[in-house]
This record gives structure tokens, sequence and C-alpha cells, in this order.
DNA sequence: AAGCATTTCAACCGCTTGTCT
DNA sequence: CAGACAAGCGGTTGAAATGCT
């Protein structure tokens, strides 16, 4: 015996909704409230919907403040930053985003974000993934907006090429905050973090790659079964997964603040296999104290990649 | 302009979780 | 404490929109 439905399903209407019983729904809550029970609701409200459609139509579509439209880059960041934190939890990630719902979140990353992120898949050897990069250098462009980069290995390391990127032009300011590189083959980004108070060269010290490969080669971030941590030993407990980031300066999967701080050589992350998970409360502290670095994600134009450079792993 | 392919996203399904009795 | 029930949630579906040839 199969679990007992949650409505009549032979008198209920199924498929869009209409113009007309989007009013009579929101007429209502707006009048009496859900009253705290969807599955009377329907009836009460003269509407021949299953509760669990009437909810679903209200808070993703009908509440006040919903937010339709495109996401702004900072909401990108978010998302991004904690998909790679708490993985697929979509209503917590919706609660950073005021005005966003999950179900929004989750289509919008399942059909755009996550597309741009699988670029890397193209061209970061899996070996790779979930590394730390380190002291790359390159040569000063006699112009910032149209010069060839050629970044160069720093003598004392042994360096290898792994794959040409190009960075677009209006990144490529002296005063630019962030430098962001794109991807040649996919035209997606690779973000480096400039400080403010050094100069290009000096600055481009360390990224990290943000994913790793799944069994049917598919990026993915720490979320559930993979995540990566950094302690000088080896060891990450769950606990203390984001208060050891906080102290690295980095947040888990992106390249960050290491740049500012000037930290040298965090190693190599992979091998990790402890999960980072971490509640509500947890999740609001660590992108209210900045941890992560908003500004230093994997995204940029993408039709700004006229420039192009080399970069090297060790 | 037509037909096909791909993308988008609203809505559904069913499992999990929380609450009440 | 256990069972019933409703809400919450994330994965999936499919119709409509859009893009491409």
């Amino acid at each position: 015996m199969g679990r007992a439905p949650c409505c009549d399903k032979a008198n209920v209407k199924k498929g869009p909704w209409s113009p007309e019983e989007d009013a009579k729904l929101k007429d209502f809550i707006q009048k009496f409230g859900t009253g705290g029970n969807w599955i009377a609701l329907p009836q009460k409200a003269g509407l021949k919907r299953c509760g669990k459609s009437c909810r679903l139509r209200w808070l993703n579509y009908l509440r006040p403040n919903i937010k339709h439209g495109e996401f702004s880059d900072e909401e990108d960041r978010i998302i991004c930053t904690l998909y790679a934190s708490i993985g697929s939890r979509w209503s917590i990630i919706a609660a950073q985003l005021p005005g966003r719902t999950d179900n929004d979140i989750k289509n919008y990353w399942n059909t755009k974000l996550k597309k741009k992120l699988m670029a890397f898949n193209n061209i970061i050897p899996s070996s790779n993934q979930g590394k730390l990069i380190s002291q790359p250098q390159y040569s000063q462009p006699d112009n910032y907006t149209n010069s060839f980069y050629n970044f160069q290995a720093a003598a004392s390391k042994s360096l290898t090429p792994i794959d040409s990127i190009s960075a677009p032009q209006n990144y490529l300011s002296p005063n630019s905050e962030n430098f962001k590189f794109s991807l040649s083959t996919t035209q997606y980004s690779y973000n480096y973090q400039q400080s403010q108070d050094q100069g290009f060269v000096d600055n481009l010290q360390y990224c990290y790659y943000p994913g790793k490969l799944d069994n049917n080669n598919m990026l993915i971030f720490g979320g559930n079964d993979q995540a990566s941590c950094s302690s000088s030993d080896g060891s990450c407990s769950k606990d203390h997964v984001i208060k050891q980031e906080d102290q690295m300066g980095y947040f888990q999967g992106f390249s960050a603040n290491a740049f500012a701080d000037q930290k040298p050589n965090y190693g190599i992350l992979e091998n990790n296999n402890s999960q980072l998970e971490c509640d509500l409360e947890e999740v609001k502290g660590l992108i209210s104290s900045g941890i992560g670095n908003y500004n230093s994600l994997l995204f940029t134009d993408e039709n700004k990649t006229d420039e192009r450079g080399m970069y090297y792993y060790y």
C-alpha cells in the first residue's frame, strides 16, 4: 500500500495557474492568511487545487516582495559560495537572498550557474582540481588594456603550464580591485584577487581550483561529500572547518583573502574527505563576516575575452 | 518561414521533518 | 512513545519560449 494522497487527485486542477486562480488565492490569503493549514485552504478559497499546489504558488510567485528577473553578480557570488559550503540546500541559500525563492535559485543554478562552473571541467585536469596553485608570476604588461599576458613560472618553482586563459580588458587596469581572467576556451573567468597596496606582479600569487569532478565528470563542490579543508595536519572536523578557513584567510573553494594576507603556500587541499556542514546561523555569520570574499569568485563578462595569457600550477 | 533542438522555469512528486495527539 | 498528518524541501518533469539551421 502506497502513501495516502494529500488531496483528492480526481477533483483538483493541475498545470499552470490562471490569472483568476492567482487572484483568488492572493485575495484569500491577504484577507484571512493561510490559517496554518494549506490542505484546507483551497476549499475555503474556492479553488480546485491541491493545498500543496496553493502553497507553492503563493511562496514562489504570489507572495509580496518576490524578486523576478536577472540575478545580480552579488547574488551569483552568494549562491556559489553557499553552494560550495553547504551544497544544494536551496532553502538556506534562498534565506540569504531576500526576494528569491528556493525554486528560483535551484532553477537558476541548474540552468545557468552550474554551466558556467562546468566550464572548468574543460581546462583543469582532475588531478589538480582542489589544489592550490602558488606563486605564478607574469611579466608586467606594457599596456594594461591590450597586452598579451605571459605568465612566467617563478624561477624557484617547478611550474607547468596547463592552459591558456584570457583576461578581459576592463579588468586589467591598475586600479582594478579584482584581477579576473576568462578561460579562453569557454569564456568563463578564473579569478585572482589583487590587494590594494601591492603591484600586479606581487599580487598574483595564489589561486584555488574550486571543485573536483565526480564519477560522471561533473564539477562538484564542498557540499555533502567532498569538501576540502586545509588544516596543517590534514585533520578537519566538520565543526571546525569554517573556523579554520577563517584563520586561513580564505574560504574553501575560492581564491580570496589569501592574497591580501600574503600568506605563503597553503598547500594542497585535496584528499581531505571531511564534510563541510553548517547551520543557517553559521552561514549568516560567514556572509556577514565577509569570509569567502565575494569579490573573488569565478565569473566575469563572457563577452570580454580579448586577451590571453598563461598560468601555472605545480 | 518552417521545423527541429535547446533552454527555461513553473509546477508536480514523493520523501523527510516537525508537530500534535 | 508511536502514529498520523501537514509543511518543507529538493529532484524531476514537461510545456512554452527561444535559438538555430
